[in-house]
DNA sequence: CTGTAATCGAGACGGTACGTCACGTCTTTAC
DNA sequence: GTAAAGACGTGACGTACCGTCTCGATTACAG
C-alpha cells in the first residue's frame, strides 16, 4: 500500500478511496488476462473506470502498482491451528502455494523481484508488503510449536533469527521453483515431502548443533 | 540455442558467425548496465556492431535472446569432487550461487522465468538450455555418491525421479530466494548451514521411510 | 469586458473585485515571459493568488481572457494635438506602434485575431473592445481636421464610412505588418514616410474624385 | 520546405517523397475544418496515412508545419502583365487578396505568426518561405513599370530598398487587416480604392521628394 | 568468370505505449 | 454563495521501441 497519511492535505477535494480498490483489482484483472508484459497502465486506468492520469497520483509506475496487487492476495494467508508442527506447516505452504498457482499472482510476482534487483526501493516496498508478513507466519508458527513443547526455546536469539530466514528463504524458495520453473503443482503430496524432508532436517540439525556451525 | 539449419542454406551468403558471439556478449553487457527492462534490441544491436535486422534473424525476440545469453553463464557450472556428498553439494551451490549474484544474471533470469509464464515455448526453452544442465548434475551428484556407498542405489526410479525433483526445487529456490528476494548473500556460511539442514532431512526421511508417504 | 451583472447576486459572499485586475496584471505578465502558446489559465490563477475556478467564473476562456487584458494596453491611446492633420496621425501612429512593440501586445493581439478567424463572437469582442475605439480616433481626427480646414466636410456619408475603414486598415495593417512580420522597428522616421505616402495619397485621390471610381 | 539535402544520406531506406506531399496536404485539409487551435499533428498523420513519428521525423513541430502547408498555397502568386502599373498592381493583390480569403490560410497563417513573435528561427522560416517571395513580385513589378517608362529607374539603391518595404508593409498589411481583423472580403472595388490611394501617394511623394524625408 | 541469392549495415516505416501537461469540471472545507 | 485547494476525466503531447520494410553493397557458391 501506498502511505496514507501526508502532511497537512486538509483542503482539496479528497482522493476518492473507491478509485484505489477499483484500480488494484483492475490491476490483477489485466494480470490475468495479459499478463506482466502485456499489462499497460492505461489499459488498466480504462477498466478501473479511472483517468490514466488519477492512477500515476497514486502509484509512480507499472512496478510499485503491481507490488500493491499482489500484496493484496497475500493478505488472505494465515496460520491455521492444525494441532501440530508438521500439520501447521503444511497447511500454511498449501495455502501459500494456492496463491501462488493463480495467474495474476504467477505473472506478476516474479516481475516485480525481477525488476528488484536493480531497485532498491522497490525490494524494500516488497519485503514490506509480502515477504515480512508471511515471516510473520513463520514467527508465529514458531512461537506455538514452543508453546506446544515440539521445539525448544530458543537461547540465542540471533542464531534463532538466521534460522528462521534460512526456514523462509527454503519454503518460499522452494515453492515458488516448483510453481513457476519446473511449472509442476505444489499439491498435497509434494508438501508433505517437502515439509517431512524440512523438518527432519531442522530437528535433526538442532539436535546435531546446528547452531554450531 | 537458436536453430541452425535453415531448409535450403545453400546458396547465398552466409551468416556471420561472429555475429551470434558478439551479439549474446553484448546483450549480457546491456544487461550489466541497463538491466532487463531497460534493454532495448536496437541497443543490443549498436553494441554488437550489428543492423537490427541481423538480430532479428537469428532471434524472435528479446526474450529468446536473453534466454541463450544468460544459458552461456551457466555453462562453466561442473561437478566438483571434493570427496564427499556435503562437500560436493555445498560446492555446486556455491557455484550456482556465484553465478546468480552475478548482476547479467540476476537481471535478466528472473525476467525470462516471469515472462515464462505465459509461454510455453519459452519455458521449454529455458527448460532445455538452463535447468536441465543444473539437473544433470544433481544426477550426477547421486551416481557419484551411490559409487561412494553413500546413498543407496535407488529401488523405485520413479519415486527417485520424484526425489531429485524435489532436491533440486529446494536446492534451486532456496538460493534464488535467498539471493533475490532477501537480498542477503548465499556465502559459505549459509550454503553450509543449509546444506547441512539438506541432507539430513534427505537422509533421515530416507531412513523413515519417505517414499512411503 | 466580462458581463457583470448577474441574475442575482444578492446573497452569499461577493465576488472579489481586486481579484479581476490581479487576473489581468497576471495575464499580461505570463503574456511577457510566456508568449501566448505557453500561458496557461492554472499559471495565471496561480500568479494572481487566486484559484482556477474563480477566473473561470469570471472568464470562458483563453481567448477572452487575452482579449480584455490587451484591451486594456490600448485604453491610453488618444489623439494629440499637434498642430496639423499629418502631426496628428504621425502621434497617433507612434503611440500605436509603441504599444505593439510591447511583448504582451505582440504575442497576444495577433494570436486572439488568429482565433477570431473561427470564432465570430471573439471576432466581435476584439472588436467592440479593441478596434472600435481605435477607429473612433480616426473619426476625431477627421473631425479635427474638418474644423481646421485641412478637410472638406463629408458629402455622402456612406462613401466616408468607406473612406475611414480604407484608412484604418491601411495604417492599422502596415504598422502591424512593419512590426510583427517585416520585424523592424515602426520608428518615427518610418511613421514620417508613411504617413506622407499616406496623406499625399489620400488628398490626391480625394481631389482626383476617389469616391468616382 | 525542410531543408532537403543533408550530408550523406546515401545508406538506409530513403524518405517516401509522397509522405511529404500527403502530410501538408493533410495538414491544409485539417487548417479548413478545425482551424488553427484545433489541429492536432496526430490527427494529421491519421488523415495523411502516415505514423505519427514520421510526421515528426520531418517536421519539428505544428508551428513549422503549417508555415509550410500555408507557404504552399502562395506559390501560385504570379506577376500578371496587365500593361500598367495599376492593373498590375490590382492584379497581385486581388490574388494576394482571394489565398488570404481561403479558410486555410486565414486560420494558419496569422497563428504562425503570433507563434513567431516569440521565436526568431520560425519568424525567418516564415520570411524565407512566404514574405520574401513576395516581396519578389513587388521588385518584378517596379522592374516592369521601369521598363514600361512609368517609374523612373532608382538613383539611391538603399532609399528605394526602404521604399519596396514600405510598399510591401503597407499592400500586405492592409489587405491582411481587412481580411482578418475588419473581417470584410478584399474585393475588386476595395482593391481598386486602395490601389488609387496607394499610387497617387508614392507618385505624389516621389515629386514631392519623398526620398528627402 | 558470372550470375544468383541470401546476407550485411543503415535507417525509414506504421504502430503502440509511455509519462506529462493543460484543460475545464467537480468536490471538499473555510469564510 | 463565493473563496482556495486540489482531485477528477479527457485528450494531446512528443518520445521511445517495437518489429518490418526497403535501400545499396557484400559475399559465397553454382553454372
Amino acid at each position: 500500500m501506498q502511505s496514507r497519511t501526508p502532511a497537512t492535505p486538509r483542503t482539496g477535494r479528497p482522493r476518492s478511496a473507491a478509485a484505489d480498490a477499483a484500480i488494484l483489482a483492475a490491476t490483477r484483472e489485466a494480470l490475468v488476462e495479459l499478463g506482466w508484459s502485456k499489462l499497460t497502465l492505461g489499459d488498466v486506468a480504462t477498466r478501473a473506470g479511472v483517468a490514466k492520469t488519477t492512477l500515476y497520483r497514486r502509484w509512480s509506475g507499472k512496478n510499485e502498482l503491481v507490488v500493491d496487487a499482489v500484496a493484496e492476495l497475500f493478505d488472505e494467508l494465515e496460520l491455521p491451528d492444525r494441532g501440530s508442527l508438521a500439520a501447521d506447516i503444511e497447511g500454511v505452504v498449501l495455502q501459500f502455494a494456492a496463491i501462488l498457482a493463480r495467474p495474476e499472482a504467477k505473472s506478476g510476482l516474479m516481475a516485480v523481484v525481477a525488476e528488484s534487483t536493480r531497485d532498491d526501493a522497490l525490494r524494500e516496498r516488497i519485503r514490506a508488503s509480502i515477504v515480512d508478513p508471511q515471516k510473520d507466519l513463520v514467527l508465529d508458527g514458531r512461537a506455538r510449536a514452543q508453546a506446544r513443547g515440539e521445539l525448544p526455546p530458543e537461547t540465542d536469539p540471533e542464531e534463532a533469527s538466521r534460522t528462521v530466514d534460512l526456514i523462509f528463504d527454503v519454503v518460499a524458495g522452494a515453492v515458488v521453483h516448483r510453481t513457476l520453473v519446473s511449472a509442476e503443482p505444489a499439491d498435497e503430496e509434494w508438501v508433505r515431502s517437502f515439509t517431512k524432508v524440512l523438518l527432519l532436517g531442522l530437528t535433526s540439525a538442532g539436535s546435531s548443533n546446528l547452531s554450531g556451525i
